[in-house]
DNA sequence: GTGGTCTAGACCACA
DNA sequence: GTGGTCTAGACCACA
């Protein structure tokens, strides 16, 4: 289900918690959902307890996931988080518009890129 | 000539790395222009010099640069380098499609912003 | 009558704490009623009766309730009580009148907001 | 400069986080100002580096600090926090007037105790 | 030297 | 069993 890349420079508490965000975002986990225990998921990926722990608190603080103690940990019911999520990545789009523009490469080689579905 | 953002989180050899690279494939630094050396900019920005010889370093490893022992950094004749650019950009522009369809962004909406001019 | 928040931070045994603390010091549990069992709100809530024996136990060592083996926990009379919640209160009233001032706010601010309802 | 105390519920961390802020936002730490290494606060209160990195990274967060890689850690111009920290209060001197509603505290009698400069 | 990440292992509160 | 905190110790990137 999560698969780790030690090649990435990307810290691994990181990786996780990209991949889980996207789960939630996805629907693929949904509203209310159990999340696997942090001991659980520590098990399954070879990876320190602790630094599952990190990833999931950082998937709580942004509100992503809620903690029952003694329980576990929660998928939320997102809302606002998509639209946020949303700005996050037009805000990307925009630096990648900013870094085209001083190599030269204008919107309209953007766009037909985009249209030409990427990779060609 | 080249600010650095100390609340910026990405590392300053980073920093420096980045801005020279842009006067570069500018055309602001022009093919056999001497750079400044590495002290001289040093003291300019009143940082470390290990820290600007890191940053010429990676300008040379990636062929921005070239070194004659005992003259100085020269700007190269980038003319292959131009295009690496342009498909690094491609390359973050696929990565944000890649996460926009995850969110349920099509790419109609992100040819949309482009055109809007970002940011709106 | 009871309803827990599990996405509060706060354990689920001192939610059900509080709330029954407060049903007593409001009077809508009035000197030695009998308190619904453990059992019976553990499945009401559908909650561990250990949560809920915890709670109770908190509510009998602070004296708001007593408990009769084999027949119950009823309420207390609690009327040295009212005057420690009171104090508590009071207790953080003080706190936040500290905090208030290292953060330049006046009492006259404080008071200023109670007298305006708060939440304006 | 910074005391723990071990009786207190309040994981270290948070103790902390909460006596340096405090010093920021009193203006006794001031803006740009370097904050004492990680290694070195801890080695004088004689706590794992690892629980003051955490103090310092929740910190950050909230942007009352700002990390240059390499360097330390710096104190950030604060302006917007001090407004976020006033409202922080006042949201606790709500909470304290719900509950003295509850137990039959009237404003006028908190005001008092304020005016009377608490703990009479 | 400075912060950032991770592991191993422990102990605690909570359910 | 479940998450939360902490220590000890290691290794890395950065300046």
């Amino acid at each position: 289900m999560i698969l780790i890349d030690y090649k990435d420079s990307r810290p691994i508490y990181e990786q996780i918690f990209d991949k889980l965000r996207l789960l939630i975002l996805n629907g693929a986990l949904k509203a209310d959902e159990k999340m696997p225990s942090v001991r659980t998921m520590a098990m399954e990926l070879s990876i320190n307890p602790n630094t599952i722990q990190r990833s999931y608190s950082e998937l709580e603080r942004q509100g992503y996931i809620y903690t029952v103690k003694g329980r576990g940990n929660f998928v939320s019911d997102i809302g606002k988080l998509r639209e946020e999520y949303r700005k996050e990545i037009f805000n990307r789009l925009d630096e990648v518009c900013a870094s085209a523009g001083n190599a030269g490469i204008t919107g309209e080689e953007l766009i037909e890129h985009i249209r030409g579905g990427g990779k060609q």
